[in-house]
Parts: structure tokens; sequence; C-alpha cells
RNA sequence: GGAGGGGUGGCCGAGCGGACUAUGGCGGCGGUCUUGAAAACCGCUUUCGCGCAAGCGAACGUGGGUUCGAAUCCCACCCCCUCCGCCA
């Protein structure tokens, strides 16, 4: 959420910030009715302090004479109705509040589409292979350690089985992040709930806007995750930080469930997009003269698992079209998957700023007494792991099918080589 | 899911129709005293909105209602605790 007081006073930012991503808002309608509801506020605040003064007066008098009551009785019908009014108002304006996208940062690169992202750097060369490599799909049903048919016999299309040292791999990549993260990073690991209630998506930014890329409970109103910064953001939600406890980062893994409404077919082949998977994602609670310099690291700590798995990857810098919605600066890991032949996202780390600190209410206090500010924070795939594990098993492949596993993973995986079972 | 009890400021806890943003205590901050510290004593200790400001308004789990006026009375919901049932 933008602070109202920069459309009031700075409506061109806004508007700039809007045409940038290329999004279509109606900027004038919310300044309008932000002029009304406060116009309308004022009256009725003054009306009350008329009521509390002559009440608080009658409460001091013994006789209670009934023309004085009557006409505060008028006086409370009247200010019930601009209540009632003002309230209808600010839920309007709420909900437009909600819809507005965050501001890009000044040095986010513009551009229209995917074209115009900067690859800012990459590492690691695609391994030569004396064979022509085989997609993972192909490689995992060899191996018999990936079932697509079963998958889809259980949940349908953009689900999957891992069986065997398949969901092996998975699991050790899984605690072979966390440990980096946890042990060399910094990061305190949290376990969080994979279903949350609705202020919680509100809180991160998923509500109202993306509700149909969500999957809910309608008995209890229960919205599952589609990435744990959702739960993360919304551990400090309506709570002002002690001074001295910024930054704080916390690492998570969690299943992430999404609907991915998109044309049917794209991406249906392997286990490139299900509507659940696995991913251990970083985030960062810091004070915001920090957040660009904790922009870096972050990216950098999602790297460095890149780099220990030996995987040749590539960082690219998101231009303003491209940036997701709370996000005011992103870069996103694309690591190399011969076997398919394309740059995989398996990371997008992005900086937030106090956009939504602002939603779920998270504040911080810098001195002891000083006044609250918003935080800042931001968020990371530190990494995504089905694409982790395509690129692995793509990259890692040998002339007879067999995967070699990467030296650093070995004590998590148990073998060095994926073999049929 | 059933029965009972309860939700008040950072924490504990009083208030049960008007002087209550709210007694008191703890914790925290500042001061007096002291070579220093402790003790004692004194003072300060929520947040948001509107407004240039003075100031005004709002918040006692949440939402409704009653009333001139609600932390206080009524209704619904949520959450926590205890007991029972079920359960990985």
């Amino acid at each position: 959420m933008l602070d109202i007081r920069l459309l009031r006073e700075n409506p061109e930012i806004v508007r700039d910030a809007l045409a940038k991503r290329g999004e279509d808002f109606p900027v004038e309608r919310v300044i309008e009715l932000d002029m009304e509801h406060r116009k309308l506020l004022h009256e009725v605040e003054t009306l009350r302090a008329q009521r509390n003064e002559a009440s608080k007066r009658l409460g001091k008098t013994v006789e209670k004479p009934a023309g004085l009551i009557a006409s505060l009785r008028q006086l409370g019908e009247r200010i019930d109705s601009l209540e009632r009014q003002v309230a209808e108002m600010e839920a309007q304006l709420e909900d437009y509040l909600l819809r507005l996208p965050n501001i890009p940062a000044d040095d986010v690169p513009v551009g229209k589409g995917a074209e115009d992202n900067i690859v800012v750097r990459s590492w690691g060369s695609p391994p030569n292979f004396p064979f022509t490599p085989l997609p993972h799909w192909e490689l995992g049903e060899r191996l018999n350690i990936l079932d697509f048919q079963r998958g889809v016999k259980l949940s349908g299309s953009r689900f999957y089985i891992l069986r065997g040292m398949g969901a092996r791999l998975q699991r050790g990549l899984i605690a072979f992040m966390l440990d980096i993260h946890t042990k060399e990073h910094g990061y305190t690991e949290i376990y969080p709930p994979f279903m949350v209630k609705r202020e919680c998506m509100v809180g991160s930014g998923n509500l109202p806007k993306f509700a149909d890329n969500l999957y809910h409970d309608d008995e209890d109103d229960f919205w599952f995750v589609p990435t744990a910064e959702v739960p993360l953001t919304n551990l400090h939600r309506d709570e002002i930080l002690s001074p001295g406890v910024l930054p704080i980062y916390y690492v998570s893994y969690t299943a992430c469930f999404r609907r991915e409404k998109m044309a049917a077919g794209k991406d249906t082949r392997g286990i490139k997009r299900g509507h659940q998977f696995d991913k251990v994602e970083l985030y960062k609670f810091t004070e915001p003269e920090k957040s660009d310099e904790e922009l870096e690291k972050l990216v950098g700590d999602a790297e460095d698992v890149c780099q220990r798995l030996g995987m040749p990857y590539r960082v690219v810098q998101l231009c303003t079209a491209e940036l997701g919605f709370a996000a005011r600066k992103a870069y996103d890991i694309e690591m190399w998957a011969p076997g398919c032949a394309e740059w995989l996202e398996v990371s997008s780390c992005s900086n937030c700023g106090d956009f939504q600190a602002r939603r779920a209410n998270i504040r911080y206090r810098p001195e002891p007494k000083a006044k609250p500010r918003f935080v800042h924070t931001l968020n990371g795939s530190g990494l995504a792991l089905p694409r982790v594990v395509i690129a692995l098993l793509e990259n890692y492949q040998q002339a007879d099918g067999s995967i070699r596993v990467p030296e650093a993973l070995r004590p998590y995986i148990g073998v060095d080589v994926i073999t049929r079972q």
C-alpha cells in the first residue's frame, strides 16, 4: 500500500510509476474520494466534539432537561448517518489503495516486457556433453524417480510424484539450503502454517487483487500459502519492533500452492510449474536506509546455493513492467537447464520497501521513545525446489542416463550417483 | 464438537453507565542523594487520524445494538484457559 499522502501531494509520481509498469489505475478518482472523505470526516468529528461537550455537561446536571436530551438525540442521529457515509468511503478508498502497486525504485530499468530485463552477471558455464542432453522428464522417468501419470491420477494435471531418489534428492536439497542459510548466512529458521487467514494475504499483497491465483478453503476461510513470504510477512503484523532488533532474517521451508490459471498447455511438461511445489524462502525486515544493500546481500545468499551446487546461472534485474506488485526493485536468478534448453527462474528477490509494512502495519522504533516508523521488507527464494531439481538432473546427467550428485550435496543424499532403482 | 471460566496499556491487574486513555503494581527511562552502585524518594512512560497550529476525534478481543452518554448493559462472532469427547 502506498501512503495516501503521496497521492495527495505528488500524484505525478504515482501516475509516472503506473505508466512505467504499464498499468491502468483511476488515480483521479482516488484523489477525489480522499478529499471528500476528509471533508466529511472533519464534519463528523466537529459534531462529535459538540456532542461530547454537551453530554458531559448533561452528566453534571441534576434535572436532566428533556429539551436538551431531545436535541442531543437528533445530533446523534445526524452523526450516525454521517459516520456510515464516512465508513463507506473509507472502505472504497481502502479497496483502491490495496489494488495500487508499489512504485518502482529510481534505478529500475524502464521496460515493457521480459526482453527489457537486464542480465547483470553470470556464473559458471554450461556443461559440454559428448551426447545430446535429455530433458528432466525423460531422465526422471527412465530412472523411475518421477511419475507423471500417477500424479495426474491422484490430483489432475500439474501434479506429479517424486519417487525414491527423486524424493530424496528434493528433501536433501531442502535440508542443504536450510543449513547454509541458518548456519552461514545468519537466518533464523521458521516453520509456519501453510494455511493462513485472509488478513495475512492482504498484508503480503496477494489479496484483494490476486485472489484468482490462490487456493481457498470456504468452510473455515483458510487461504493456502502461494509462498512462505505470506506467513513470514505476517509474523510481525501489527507489531512495533523494539530498538536494535533490526535487521531480522528468516528462512522458511514450505510447500507452495498456486492455481496457475494460464493458457492450458503452457509449461505442463515436467515439473517446472505445478499447483504444489516446495520452496525455501528468505525474508528480511530491515530499516528503510538499509534495504537496498540488504537486497544485494539477499541475492548473494541465494547465489551461494547455486555456486555450491556448481550450477551455471545468471542474475537478471527486472524491468518496471516485470516487477511484482509489491516490489520496488527485484532480481531473478535463472539456472541453465541444458535438457530443456532454457533458463529456469529458481529465485526472485525483491525489495518491497514499506509497501507490505504499511499493509501489515509492521513498524519499529529507531530509538527508545522515538516515533515508530514502517520497516522495509525483502523476500527471495533460496531456492525454489522443483526447478533446482530440473537443473540438477539436466546439468549432471551422464551418457548412461544416471545423475552425478554434486560434491556438496552428497552428505544429504547418501550416494554419489543416482541410478535406476 | 459439548460444558464452564476469561479477553483492559510492554507485562500483571482494578474499574462494571457520566470527572476513564483508563487506579495501582512490575518493568523501562530521567532526576535527587552517593566517590560509584544499591536502597529510598520525585517525575516521565500507547497508538492512529484530521489540522499550519491551538486543538479536536478515535481505539478497553471484533462487529452490531441500547443510551443524551458504553471499558461498563444487550446480541453475535473470534481467540485463550479448564474439563469431557475425538485424533497424527
